[in-house]
DNA sequence: TTTCGTGCAAATTGTTTGCAATAGA
DNA sequence: TCTATTGCAAACAATTTGCACGAAA
């Protein structure tokens, strides 16, 4: 299921940090956000609109490499914009970026272990597919273009 | 083969550009950079050294873009920092990053082959393993590691 | 009462843009 | 000549950092 305000809030408790207002609003609109994924932009404006506390950019970002640090959190770059953040218990997916709509796709987990099995056959690597979007066209766009 | 400087330079000419000494220089770089590829710093560094006209780094973007607007250039994005630019008539190969030591590698396009295939059957997603790096850990780190 | 966490402001990195002067064609 | 291209400086977006004050523990 779905990790809650609280439970995250507890991580931060149990790493010895302490729980702030900020800490707190920034916690709830991660939980609140299920498996979508924001950006840090996104998630400062949400936490402002839900706290009365004043809360400043780099508190955002202070408090998500917590979360990131902790294990609970985990950030993507889907293209050459900002990075979104999501929690980590999420399954993991292969983003796909169309570079001409701009939506966003997930491939699901299973498609994306065969692409992982087939890199780590040749190198070695162990490729962490959550990270980095791959780009191309979507069907729509594809189709449009030829 | 790999592409000369001349023929850079022919190709903006093709297109009603105007042949100057900064581009010159400039399409010099990327021809004597081979496959390596160059972040824009490092083609105005080299640029700069190359040749006694004084280079801006935004010539370099422009140039970059156009020599991308022809066709005879792409970027990646390889991680968090700057993009790599590299001649398009490259085979086509997927970077990857390792998220711990740094260091990028190439999978060669018979393994990216497969790769693209399996994205493809899915969703009809078309897609361009050159853009993005994959991250992960290097066989060596992954080793160290655990 | 200690630190830790904050907002603020300023710095950073990579890249883009407006502009008047300059130099290709 | 005439317009594309330039260097410069400033704007940019996303993010990071230094710092003194304020507030959790």
């Amino acid at each position: 299921m779905h990790v809650s305000a609280d439970s995250l809030i507890a991580t931060l408790r149990t790493r010895g940090m302490r729980v702030t207002a900020p800490r707190r609003a920034i916690c709830e609109v991660i939980a609140a956000a299920h498996a979508e994924h924001l950006t840090a932009a996104a998630i400062l404006e949400a936490a402002r609109a839900r706290s009365d506390a004043k809360i400043d950019p780099s508190t955002v970002y202070r408090t998500l490499d917590a979360l990131e640090g902790a294990g609970t959190l985990t950030h993507s770059h889907l293209g050459h914009g900002a990075s979104v953040y999501h929690l980590a218990d999420e399954a993991a997916h292969q983003h796909l970026i169309c570079s001409s709509c701009g939506r966003t796709f997930e491939l699901p987990e299973k498609d994306v272990r065969a692409f992982l099995d087939d890199i780590t056959a040749g190198s070695g690597f162990v490729a962490d597919p959550t990270h980095f979007a791959v780009s191309g066209l979507c069907a729509e766009c594809a189709a449009t273009s030829r």
